[in-house]
DNA sequence: AATGAATGAGCCTTCATTCAT
DNA sequence: GATGAATGAAGGCTCATTCAT
């Protein structure tokens, strides 16, 4: 209907998803409340209701709004081909960039992360859909560096320990700009720490390639 | 205090603030109710606000009871001494026991995971006297392994690569549990984790050294 | 009005009032929601306001529809002739056929039974158009047994202890199901039923008779 | 403790369950709303679920409440002995000064009536306590008024017609008020009302212990 | 003639807090 | 020193109703 004239403001619907991710992000599922949500969105109190039927449904749409704006579409090609260590570095850069953005859905990584500390029935989803893919297109490149002499759990600890790194920037940001305020979280620094990861990364695989050929 | 006579209950406000330091630890502090805190506590419903004159109050009084509680006390002295490289493994050990735990002040690391994510007032009391002089230490035990070659940024960003490792066991445990239901998180598998991390830091820190030195 | 065209749905209109009949007869006026209405109607939300204005003036279109669609027109006549005892056991089954019916029309009573304890406007209408003319009947038929040695409010009386015997058996169908659960509701029973209370009543009648004699 | 000053309000406790019966009585469970009663209680919104965790439960305290003043527990005894016609006096007039009465509890008999119509889990307990005992009593009086010809179910008939005519009184008040003004409902008629009863229903009963007999 | 979206009043309930004892 | 009773603000949600189409 209103897609002819896209200048419009965006349906109840939508506005309703961005502000509740909004909310979410910022205060968590207990803590936000539909109130605030609907005031943000520029809609009535009942709308979350009508539109989703609780709370919880809200949660569950902002979710898979969240997973089907995630940026690994556009990245996903270019993890397949190549020397894995290019990849490895590609795959670095793109999950460092989307969790240091400021930018509209800025809140899909911090809700994520709230999900791994207090898992909700939505985490189930996020798991199948965005994270399990991930997770075996990282331990494929990382079979790839370390060759066959490492066990699948090693392996799946190695993965652990790179996007581990990354997570960290998220997870503690508030802790790192106290603690070393020098510290910038733009994403002017975003190749900086990209090639940190990756070269601390990349030894620590190397080495472990060496040992198991041993 | 009433350590003298042991067989007595403690007193209600040392039973408020372990009961508190759980329930926030497992819930974080809005979805904490003071109902259930006294309850667990055995004490009336009223008795937080008498102890502490707010829920808040007695979420900061939770905090400085887990500082003097802290772990680090009994490790710290054995971080001072030896090869560098043993100093990194007896602090990866000491910190990842703690986060592994599920003892009774358990709740220390859960809190300050929470503050990390979500800070309330409290995060710098515990920044200042947790957090940054164990800062310290591993840096200096980084400074010892990558030699005068590195930048101080630098040696913070390795630092910042193995503790994140180590507090991605307690953040994603909810995530991993199902990613990779294989994995076990009792402390039998403390020293094998506590190994991987050792040596996945320990490689990765030489090659820079060794980079540094070209 | 659609009768011409019986293979059609029958008019939005008709389709609300006789969903509405079924839900306020089973729920009572305030349980019963507007939302649930228009659903077994098979139509809008916005249905019984656009039709009927509101709620309210749904409920009364409701009641005068039962009037319009009484069993009353069926036996009128039959009430007129014969002998009284046989126009009280026609009356007496008619009734009780209409109380215990569960067929399609069933609310009609139902919504009667709700007025009686919880009146509304729409009362009025009913009593006047439904009731009163049948306690017309009653009473004339109870005055040629118990004839004129009686006063009128005695007759009145004697009105009430009979038709309150049957309209027990819709009030109270749940306690008496839990009461005595050998007792049957069904049709089948009708008769028997029907028949007790005209044994009961009709002794009592000429007992009244004869004391008014002497 | 405020038992040495019955002057005193009553406490809020019994002022709810009190304001409750009263509300729940005119409008019914669900019309019933808490602030109403809160209010009418003179005591906070939050009071109902203080004292009794919900609606329902403070509902469930009305019917307890309720079956404890019940009038039956003044006139058990004069049911137990004399001559069967006596005894069925008896029961009749109880029951219907119960029925008519506007006194304090007079909403013991409106609810039970409401839950006759629209049972709730409470109408089991109403039964197993209230209503099953009565109706025992009555059977007995009614098996030794027509001796041993009759079925059980007999007996059952003839007990609802008896007591039909009693609850008539209330389920029908609206209805007879505008269909017979010059009835009254005082206390005052209540001695005539419950003769007449009582003597339409013996003349009933005599008549069946004759035709059994035959 | 009819609808889907949206509204705002009001519902029951929960919560941290206060008060009298 | 400590408590049970009571409070009022706010929470999520339901409902009859309205509005633009």
């Amino acid at each position: 209907m209103a897609e002819s004239i896209p200048s419009e403001l965006p349906e109840t619907h939508v506005r309703l998803i961005e502000a509740a991710g909004e909310v979410f992000a910022e205060q968590g599922f207990h803590s936000a409340t539909v109130r605030d949500i609907c005031q943000r969105a520029g809609a009535n109190v009942a709308a979350v209701n009508y539109h989703f039927g609780s709370k919880e449904k809200l949660y569950e749409a902002v979710l898979h709004y969240a997973h089907k704006r995630s940026f690994q579409h556009a990245t996903r090609e270019q993890l397949q081909e190549g020397p894995p260590e290019e990849r490895l570095r590609t795959f670095i850069r793109g999950l460092l960039k989307g969790i240091l953005d400021h930018g509209s859905p800025a809140w899909l990584h911090q809700l994520m992360c709230r999900e791994m500390m207090q898992p909700t029935p939505g985490l189930d989803m996020l798991i199948e859909h965005e994270i399990r893919p991930r997770s075996q297109m990282v331990r494929a490149i990382i079979r790839e560096i370390v060759g066959p002499g490492l066990s699948e759990h090693e392996v799946w600890l190695c993965c652990f320990s790179i996007v581990s790194q990354l997570f960290f920037y998220h997870h503690s940001r508030a802790v790192i700009r106290r603690l070393h305020p020098e510290m910038c979280f733009d994403l002017s620094v975003h190749e900086e720490l990209a090639d940190h990861v990756w070269r601390f990364s990349l030894s620590a695989l190397r080495a472990r390639a060496a040992e198991a050929q041993r």
